[in-house]
DNA sequence: GGAGGCGTGTTCTATATTCGAACAAGCCGT
DNA sequence: ACGGCTTGTTCGAATATAGAACACGCCTCC
C-alpha cells in the first residue's frame, strides 16, 4: 500500500493502524469483531488480526465472552500516567471543593482544539454523575472549562470560527478571572471555570457544575482560584 | 533486527515499541527526551523519533515547554471507552454508597493477575484521595477487590504461589460473599469489595476503603451487595 | 444431513515499509 | 568560540509487513 500522506512527513503506518483500532473501538462504545475492525480501518482482515494480537499482548485490547474485542483495562493504568503530578496535586483541592460548595469539581486540560477532562469529583447525590466522567471532551468554545482556557491562549492561536460573541465573553473572562456557562454543553446547568498554570505544562482548568447553588459566581469563582494558586505552588510554578 | 520470540505467535514488531512508549512514559511518571525513550527501548533514535511522531500525530503523546515527551490527554478519552456501559451504570450506586457510608468507593475490574481501578468516588474530606485513583494497579492476590476477584475465578487460574492461608480466605470470601483487607495495600486502611459480575464481560468488583467506619463489615458489604445487583441487572445479566 | 454463510486463525511470498547509520543544525553552558 | 547536549533529516539495504489464499469450527436454513 502506499503512503497516502507521504509527502514531507514520515510516519508509521502500523503505528498509526493500531493505534486507530483504538480510536475505532473507543467509538464504537462496544465490542467489535475483528471483521468489523477491518472493514472501518480498510485493511486486510489478517493486518487487523496480527495488530489486534499485539495490542491483546500488552493489555491494550481484551476479548469478551464471544470472542469479540474491547478495549482493555491496561488503557487505564496508562491514562493515570497522563500529567500525572498535576492530577496527584489537583485531587485534594477538587475533592474539598466538592464538598465544600457541594457541587461537582474537576480538572480538564487543552488537547489540540478540545477540553478533557482528566479528575473529577462528585459530591454527594450528584446531580448528573456521567456529565464530567475522566475522559470527556468538549470542544474549547463551549462550556466554562474551555473557555477558562481560551481566555489564557493568545488570539492567534483561536480555533478558527470564534464568534464576536464568544470573543467578547472570553475577554471579559480573562478579565474578570473565570468564566461561565448556562445551558451550555449540559441543558439546565449552570458552570464556573479558572483557569489554572502550571510551570513547562498546558494550559489546563477546574472547574464545577450544578444546577443551583447557594452561592454566587464569584464565590465559586474565588474558591476555585484558592484552589488553583495551592496547585500551582505545589508544583512550583 | 531478527524477531525475538518468532518461533510461533506474529506479532507486530513497530506496533509493540510504540505500546512500549507509552508504557515506559507511565513508568516514569515525568517527560523524558527522545533519547532517554530510545535508550529504553534499545532501538536506534530515528526509529524512536518516527514513532513518537506518529503517537503525537494520534494525541498519545505531547510535548512540554522544553520540548520532551509526556503522554497526551487524548490518553483520558480512550481510558474512558474501557467498559463503558459497566463505567457508566456504576457511578451513581458508587456516588450513593460514598455518600451514604462517608467512604472512598470504588470500581476495579481484572487485567491479566492484576486488580485495575477503573472508576473511583472519594466522600467529603476524603482519608487518603490519592490511593484510588482511576488507573491504580495491585496485584490480584493483595487487597480485598483482588480477593473479591479471586473468589470468583476457578483456582486452575489463581495465579501461582498462593499462600495457603491467602487461599483460606479467598474461600471464606466466596461463601461469605465478600472479601476484606486490613493493613494489606495502604497501612492503617481497611477495605471491604464484594465480587460483580456481569453478562459477557470480566471478573470485576466494587469496593470501599477507609480508617475507620461507623458500619461493620457485614452492614457495608451489604450495601455494596445492593448496588452490585442493581448494577448488574441495568446490564441485563 | 449437508450446503452455505460467517466467524476465527494460519501460511506464504513480493514488496512496500521500516530500520539504522551518518549527517545537519539549534541551544546552552563553560 | 568551542564542546556537549539536544532534536530533526536523508537515504540505501533488508527486513518486517501486507494481503491473498487456505483451513477450520460453528451456526442456520434449506
Amino acid at each position: 500500500m502506499t503512503r497516502l500522506e507521504g509527502t514531507t512527513a514520515p510516519a508509521s503506518q502500523t503505528l498509526s493502524r493500531g493505534i486507530r483500532i483504538l480510536e475505532v473501538l473507543a467509538d464504537a462504545r462496544g465490542p467489535l469483531s475483528i471483521d468489523e475492525i477491518a472493514a472501518r480501518l480498510e485493511v486486510h482482515r489478517s493486518v487487523a488480526y496480527r495488530l489486534l494480537r499485539t495490542l491483546e499482548d500488552h493489555g491494550l485490547v481484551e476479548r469478551d465472552a464471544a470472542g469479540r474485542i474491547e478495549l482493555g483495562a491496561r488503557l487505564a493504568a496508562l491514562a493515570a500516567g497522563v500529567a500525572h503530578d498535576l492530577q496527584a496535586e489537583a485531587l485534594p483541592e477538587l475533592t474539598a471543593v466538592a464538598g465544600d460548595l457541594g457541587v461537582t469539581c474537576f480538572l480538564a486540560v487543552l488537547d489540540h482544539e478540545e477540553c478533557v477532562t482528566l479528575s473529577s469529583v462528585e459530591p454527594r447525590h450528584a446531580v448528573n454523575p456521567v456529565a464530567q466522567r475522566p475522559g470527556t471532551r468538549h470542544p474549547i468554545t463551549r462550556g466554562a472549562p474551555g473557555k477558562a482556557i481560551l481566555s489564557l491562549l493568545p488570539t492567534s492561536s483561536w480555533p478558527s470560527g470564534v464568534s464576536p460573541e464568544l470573543a467578547a465573553e472570553v475577554t471579559d473572562a480573562a478579565t474578570r478571572g473565570f468564566a461561565t456557562s448556562h445551558d451550555e454543553v449540559i441543558p439546565s446547568l449552570r458552570a464556573v471555570a479558572v483557569p489554572l498554570v502550571v510551570r513547562g505544562r498546558g494550559p489546563a482548568a477546574i472547574a464545577v457544575v450544578f444546577v443551583a447553588s447557594a452561592h454566587s459566581d464569584e464565590e465559586i469563582a474565588a474558591r476555585l482560584t484558592r484552589s488553583a494558586s495551592a496547585i500551582r505552588e505545589a508544583l512550583g510554578g
